[in-house]
DNA sequence: GAATCGGATGTAAGCGCTTACACACGGGGC
DNA sequence: GCCCCGTGTGTAAGCGCTTACATCCGATTC
């Protein structure tokens, strides 16, 4: 019972058990350093007075916090959730504790998360894509703060980064779709300003279009943010077009549903009249009928081997290195086959 | 061009703008205080320097963060990712940082999370539903953390919240199931234990039934986590029995339409052979053919009038009240009427 | 021109913790 | 019995910031 009646401090304890701050420190911190009488001592007055370290007080002191910072660019659908799950289950284990701010794909938002988490006292930090203000990662450097980039893997940038190859997946997945006999591509892609995933996935279709001796065409690519019901106004618009798309490729499988619902609601059948195909394999893409054409990403490996990663950067075992994850493609009844000519 | 590689202190930034360290901070912090021609000076050396304050230190001596905590179950669906987006956007309106934790259900996961918020400083907390460990209550209070509890309401609860009676919510939903001619009702819920909100909305359904004199009858109630497969499962295991439910009620739209797509690859026609319905009104329930009757609720209402309360409450104009917010009903295809007998 | 006042700035005392270093003590080795 | 060493604790110096209080100085007032 003390007088005051404010949050007890490390003070308090140790007076409480009649030993040294210093003790009650070690006790917390490397118990193995106090005899067990003493340590007994000092956990019971602990627990009496109910204390909990001052966060700020330690970080400022030791200089580790323990915490992992991620900013993801939303959290409205189940695109980054999986692998943010994963992700906090691996630091967990390891001991770290994530914290997780939204960008709502604002780069000046982003930006401000990025800032606050570092100055929180972020040890580490897991951003999505490559693409931001070099002043940004200039800001990061000087801070000292390790960086994973996720959800994009790329030859040419040398940062540290865990995720796949997006242009090459969604060229794969365009090669596919035009051996399937399609030869007019209508597209809907994500907002590629500021978005390096969104444009590489649009770069792979139109690298396959272009790589492919079948002479295939795009008829039309509307960008538009990832949301349902975007997806369908963008469909709807593809399809005024006289001459219509046989297969539409969507940025995502957000889009792709909202594609899909427009169009059965537009009287037209999925996939005799339109095929249609999405991006990430996120459970939507499997619940819906018909369900869709996806690329598949391994969300969960991603999240836990970004942890591990990223753990072994703050830990400096590593510098950090560049995983590429293969992704698969996943063949559904959304897009179907074009009869010979 | 400093001798140490370290990140710069506001002594650096001092020394380097020829004046002391109080006036710095006053720059930084209440900049009407200091003269034009100073402030320029200090400005433009914080600047070159690449300054940012040390939150820790800051933390320590100001005890404001700025920051407010919040916890959910899960991140995996999309049930709190639009409440949380407005509580995110509104509070950085009003100048606040939101950082998310996910306890996956598990409440010793969720007591780890909100010690860990706390002691990294965050100004107050946003917590789902009521029930948890006294302990942790109690913890906060010592602290003088306030919390807004989001997702609930209850008159028998004195606890700050924001929310809706999921009860009676529940049970207005069961009411209407009656109504529609069902009389033989499958219940699959959320697991109870230490979920209150999944308790009251099994609740609602036993006190509709209960309390109606048509005589319906409970069939079974299974009860599952929230993911897409259990829903699944459950709908399966309910209708192994001899006399099939006519509606299975689900404690959320996930598993609604876990149940959904079971009854379809079972061969089950949905409404004609058996009725689903849901609870939130996630988006998915809207995207699913047939769509799912469900209960809506106010998600972005809920998180934006949250913030605005929560931060009332950091800032002592108020030691909280507590909101009731209004759900609605969404009849939609999934719910049949039964033809009388 | 002396007294007064107020605004701009400096000084320094913490905030609660960690940890290098100092110290005390008891037991072997000689 | 002396020295040395290792072990368990205590002492105290910061960590980087905010802010109450002290100080200074030019402007106002009479």
């Amino acid at each position: 019972m003390q007088a005051t009646r404010s949050t007890p401090t490390l003070e308090d304890v140790a007076k409480s058990a009649g030993v040294s701050t210093a003790t009650v420190s070690r006790c917390l911190n490397s118990p193995d350093r106090v005899i067990e009488n003493t340590r007994m001592r000092v956990l019971r007055a602990v627990d009496e007075l109910g204390y909990t370290p001052n966060f700020g007080a330690r970080v400022m002191a030791a200089k580790r916090t323990f915490t992992i910072g991620a900013i993801i660019p939303t959290m409205e659908n189940a695109i980054f959730a999986r692998g943010v799950q994963a992700f906090q289950e691996e630091l967990h284990r390891r001991g770290y504790t994530l914290l997780i701010s939204s960008s709502a794909y604002q780069p000046d938002l982003e930006e401000e998360q990025i800032r606050a988490l570092v100055s929180r006292g972020a040890d580490g930090l897991l951003l999505i894509g490559y693409e931001r203000n070099p002043e940004i990662y200039r800001y990061l450097e000087r801070q000292n703060i390790p960086v994973l980039v996720a959800w994009a893997f790329s030859d040419e940038n040398d940062r540290p980064s865990i995720g796949f190859d997006n242009c090459a997946a969604m060229r794969e997945l365009a090669k596919t779709v035009i051996e399937f006999g399609h030869r007019k591509i209508g597209v809907i892609s994500g907002i590629t300003q500021g978005n390096d995933r969104a444009s590489q996935r649009l770069k792979g279709i139109e690298d396959a279009v272009a790589n492919s001796l079948l002479d295939p065409k795009i008829m039309g690519i509307i960008e538009t943010p990832y949301e349902i019901d975007n997806g369908g106004d963008a469909f709807e618009e593809l399809m005024k077009n006289e001459d219509r798309p046989s297969v539409v490729m969507c940025g995502n499988d957000v889009l792709a549903v909202g594609a899909l619902r427009r169009a059965q609601q537009m009287g037209l059948h999925v996939p005799r009249d339109v095929s249609i195909t999405g991006f990430d394999d996120i459970e939507l893409a499997r619940i819906v009928m018909p369900s869709v054409t996806t690329v598949h990403v391994p969300h969960r490996e991603m999240g836990q081997k970004a942890a591990t990663q990223l753990v072994k950067m703050v830990e400096n075992e590593s510098t950090g290195v560049s995983t590429e994850l293969q992704i698969t493609l996943r063949i559904r009844d959304s897009l179907g086959r074009i009869a010979r000519a």
